[in-house]
DNA sequence: TAGATTGTTAATCGATTAACAATC
DNA sequence: TAGATTGTTAATCGATTAACAATC
């Protein structure tokens, strides 16, 4: 093409960043590259083949060059990719160039155990606040930081420039929160409790739910179970593992 | 694996239990269905319309017709659902009928609070192991459960039939961790570590990435910024928001 | 019968993938 | 130049959705 542009990349002062429009089950795997990519700096990588970025990543590597061919034109025909170099890129495209502040509403205990997950530090974003409606929980300090009554959201928000709310209350509050978290402007929130919220437009919601997962695995388990039933079938069933190995593609499904 | 016969679906008496081969997408949806289901079966409804249902659960009634389609017929023209009915075929589809086994691997921070979590008894799973490599945490008491060394398995697994593998070690131990599991026959990983793991086919392995997730909204986040931050360009954005509610689509993006 | 609602169709949309021309 | 690998094309596959005939 006519010339490498780095829409809004590192370093460009003035114009405006024209984020691209992605495909979301593109954004999905961004970090899952992100992560990769690290790993690959921390063991002295200087460039990757998009098939050796996609084996890190558990992906098929026409998946992983039409995906980073979405960012703009980051490798080099007959080289690959440059680490470090893509590195920046991604993480100016998830929007990881600013450590965002989170909210985090419920201290029981899934989110005792969030309040103390170090990868979320590590990994860009910083536990600004921790709340809960109960009396009883605050006051009480997890990695340093003191639970606040939920009450005190409109102050903090406002206080820590709050990007991003998890909520980890029991189902029967989250709604609730939601409502809280969106009128003190937050956009985007992180929800552990097994229920649908309803929130305006522009507010973006993801949802974790752990039950939800061994659910899903749980038919897996029914249906092999039901092939390995049918031993008169014949042939093509899975009883037989090759001894290879394989990524296996579920794998991706997740946070698609 | 095939050690007791599965009681037959509904009205499918006698026959082999031909499980369906659903879409992926259809799999991931049926819990959030059953979620909502079991709310209404607690709150007095006997049927329920595709609308309703598909109102509870987040999506549009055309996908959950289409989905519920899959698993034969079991709406009522002109009246809709038996919720009763409904509810059990999917808990036999998902192979929710027997109470499945599951180990979980690594009791740091994240292991300690999914051991506590009583959203895996109430939704058809038993933690039947505390395993952790670590011999300072061998013997804790976490629950009613001792947690025991993870060379235990073997003896464990034939104990406890176990089905599913959850793994919430640091992201350095998990392959290991997952070839032990796969050793000892596990054919389902529920994986917490923050790292692709290389299974046999035949093994389902779903992962839950936590900081994913935030990069993912950090993504969005970074995109509402970059139209705001547009004024000249008119009309078309985000920034007056609708003052009316609506289930975002998001929210049914995780797991699929 | 009249009204309501399912189950299915078909159009559309988005995601995946193999193949290969471009090009370093 | 020869070999390697990207970026793009186009075919295919799977998922979503509106619309409506079937039917309770």
């Amino acid at each position: 093409m006519s010339q490498h542009r780095h829409p809004g990349a590192p370093g460009r002062a003035g114009a405006v960043p024209a984020l691209p429009d992605l495909p979301e089950a593109t954004v999905a795997r961004l970090p899952e590259y992100l992560r990769a990519l690290h790993n690959l700096a921390e063991t002295g990588h200087e460039t990757v083949s998009s098939e050796g970025l996609a084996n890190a990543a558990g992906v098929n590597s026409a998946k992983l060059r039409k995906d980073l061919s979405q960012l703009g034109s980051y490798g080099t025909r007959g080289v690959g990719y440059d680490v470090g170099l893509l590195i920046d890129q991604i993480e100016y495209v998830l929007g990881l160039t600013q450590r965002r502040a989170v909210a985090l509403v419920g201290v029981g205990n899934l989110g005792h155990a969030l309040a103390g997950y170090d990868g979320f530090a590590s990994r860009g974003f910083r536990i600004a606040a921790l709340l809960d409606a109960d009396q009883e929980r605050v006051g009480e300090e997890i990695n340093g930081l003191v639970v606040q009554h939920i009450d005190e959201l409109p102050r903090v928000a406002a206080e820590e420039s709050i990007a991003i709310g998890v909520i980890a209350t029991p189902a029967a509050a989250a709604q609730r929160v939601a409502d809280q978290l969106v009128a003190v402007g937050v956009t985007s929130i992180l929800n552990f409790a097994p229920c649908v919220l309803s929130v305006p437009e522009g507010v973006d919601v993801r949802k974790v739910d752990l039950a939800i997962e061994l659910q899903i695995l749980s038919f897996h388990e029914h249906r092999k179970a039901s092939l390995t039933a049918l031993p008169a079938a014949g042939g093509s069933a899975l009883t037989a593992l090759p001894g290879g190995l394989a990524v296996t593609e579920s794998q991706e499904a997740i946070g698609t």
